[in-house]
DNA sequence: ATTCTATTCGAAATCGTTGTAGTTGCGCTT
DNA sequence: AAGCGCAACTACAACGATTTCGAATAGAAT
């Protein structure tokens, strides 16, 4: 508890030379030598002080060809004393609208859901809407319970990713309530076409497809891949990118070399006995936190990368940049993916068109760092 | 776009067996062969339904003791069927409060930020609070179009770390503003006493202390300070503590130790120059970031880590967990201090209570890997 | 003096909800 | 039969803003 803090609450009738308004009621408070108002002013009180009504003054903020120049005037001048600003709240009941949308997010915790977090939001921003964020954790009822509170709240729609759970046990019942009342929703990277919603995606098999190609191009033949035991279909969209590229370059898909690890924070003696068992010369990783985690391993069994062992992994996040060796990476490009989905949704939430299918693919663009050989 | 996605949306007359509504319309949707609900249902549309009136209704759905137990019943069972909830926005305006907070951030790149976040999330919605997020980006002009964005929407109350620059040039006329008018503030690590809002901190001058200290015990005795160049509080003050940790062990403090980088992301060349001109046995880094590059630097100029050189950040983020070796941190416990913030605004805000302002201190807890000698 | 027209403003409805203050109808008392 | 009390319901105002429609006033035209 702060002492010695001056704090006064003055309610004061302040004179004021203008001829508009000779003597006028200014709540105000007093605070570091400082002066603020202590009230948030509406349209009422503006009416009050100018004598006239509240349509009037309406109408007169709102540039109404019904209003004399001199009525607005001093409106407009009484106006920025009060530092008067419409109540949202009261315009969201009168319009329906509310110039909000609602994210749900299955973590923070991986770099690529902040990076689309902060695509929506500037985006989302810049055309003045607010964005409310609630997160999933991978748990199909948490999702639930998250989307419940944000309509609740009055979003105007959704953006959201799937959660893990969901797209395992396809209950989507909630969503599908949602987009039948009429609300819109955007799912990024992880969609179902069972949702009437638009999908911003990557490209997943064709990213896995080109990297893996790239791992080839600089000679390696026994591509090992690392991924998680998961339903979740990215994963397995780029173990068939990995697949197909091995295939289309003659180079034979061996399952020996796919090790799906059962989460993204690994057990190091896994990793060292399947690089053991199993030579490789190149490793293509789902994420980039199990790529440093192997590249560790790798290190320690005496192998140089990228010279005996290349790597590329996905999501071009802190550890990427910052690992030892550098990691060479396919960028999703959250940022941009984020921004689409946003541009998405309030166009849908603008346009007030009847819901339905898109489909928008963002691009990835492979990173080269020093986990890979020098092009 | 979708082809062959069946899509009806009728308007039907159902025909109920219950004796309470034996004809009732239902507006529907029929969506992958599953019935939804096609309308946000009002307390008209159930009045009107059961030819009752809306304050019937809304008494029945709040239980009050007026109604009679057989048309609660109705009422209930109806808005059972109509999936009915309550509109918010309305509540809002008659409440004239939104159950909604407004968080500004300097960012999410830093992973201590994204841990606030989250334990801010949890907590509020814990409460039943909703969440709006945006972020300054360190710049006061952004910080300020945040709060009145979050303010326009109506929020209860804001939760935020001072930008940067905004620290740097003592301009909080918006905060003080928003304080007046008697919304609460939350202001967490990066504070001023200025602004009438509590404030929950880590003891950064403690936390440097005992860090240092820690290292002292180690058997160092040419310990480097790493920070940036910035007038952020929490730079000053971990410096302090450093500074003083010194002077008790009787080790002379040297300001040639101490660098100050212009920005986290740190150019090689200049910590090379650094730790070539000024051997030292133990280096303390106010973040991870200039950290794991700063042992990077000392890696390739052949010492030894921990064994010649020990290493201390602050953050426990990703980049500390999965170095290599991995780091030795600071841990600031961002999600204590997310929930502690949420817990006093939430509060505050449904207290009611005059403002004022309180400090509380986040204990940190030295988070030991394997930049620092076991102990 | 009366009518017409343009200008400027105000009353009231609306959005969905709740709380207060009536308004019924019915049974009971005297 | 008149009055009372109670149970069960309805009407209305309020929250803050916009908008439609109608009213008032002025001056001009007849």
């Amino acid at each position: 508890m702060r002492l010695g803090y001056q704090q006064f609450c003055l309610t004061g009738v302040l004179r004021v030379r203008s001829p508009d308004f000779k003597r006028l009621k200014l709540y105000i408070r007093i605070d570091q030598n400082k002066i603020f108002l202590a009230k948030k002013y509406t349209l009422k009180d503006l009416a009050q002080e100018l004598n006239i009504s509240i349509s009037t003054v309406s109408k007169a903020l709102n540039n109404s060809a019904e209003i004399s120049e001199e009525t607005q005037r001093k409106v407009l001048a009484l106006a920025q004393l009060y530092h008067y600003r419409p109540n949202s709240t009261a315009l969201r009941l009168r319009e329906r609208r509310s110039n909000h949308i609602g994210v749900v997010l299955p973590d923070l915790v991986h770099h690529f859901f902040t990076t689309v977090f902060k695509g929506i939001e500037e985006y989302a921003n810049a055309r003045g809407f607010n964005v409310s964020v609630c997160f999933s954790d991978d748990s199909s009822q948490k999702e639930q319970d998250a989307i419940n509170l944000l309509m609740d709240s009055g979003v105007d729609g959704i953006i959201l990713s799937l959660a893990g759970e969901t797209q395992q046990l396809k209950r989507w019942e909630y969503l599908q309530e949602i987009t039948a009342q009429g609300t819109p929703v955007v799912m990024f990277d992880r969609a179902t076409d069972q949702v009437l919603g638009d999908q911003v995606m990557i490209d997943d098999v064709q990213s896995a497809y080109k990297a893996t190609q790239k791992l080839i191009e600089w000679g390696r033949s026994s591509i090992a891949l690392l991924t998680t035991e998961s339903y979740l279909s990215v994963n397995q969209d780029r173990q068939s990118g990995y697949q197909k590229a091995l295939n289309d370059s003659s180079l034979s898909y061996d399952p020996a070399r796919v090790l799906a690890l059962p989460k993204s924070e690994v057990d190091p003696e896994a990793l060292r006995q399947f690089f053991t068992d199993c030579p490789v010369d190149a490793v293509l990783c789902v994420n980039e936190l199990i790529a440093v985690q192997a590249m560790h391993v790798v290190s320690s069994l005496g192998k140089r990368i990228p010279e005996d062992v290349a790597f590329i992994g996905y999501n071009n996040g802190m550890l990427s940049k910052y690992s030892y060796p550098s990691l060479t990476v396919v960028d999703q490009q959250g940022y941009l993916m984020g921004e689409k989905s946003a541009e998405v949704l309030i166009d849908k939430i603008l346009s007030k068109t009847p819901l339905d299918t898109n489909k928008y693919v963002i691009p990835t663009t492979l990173v080269e760092r020093d986990s890979t050989p020098n092009t």
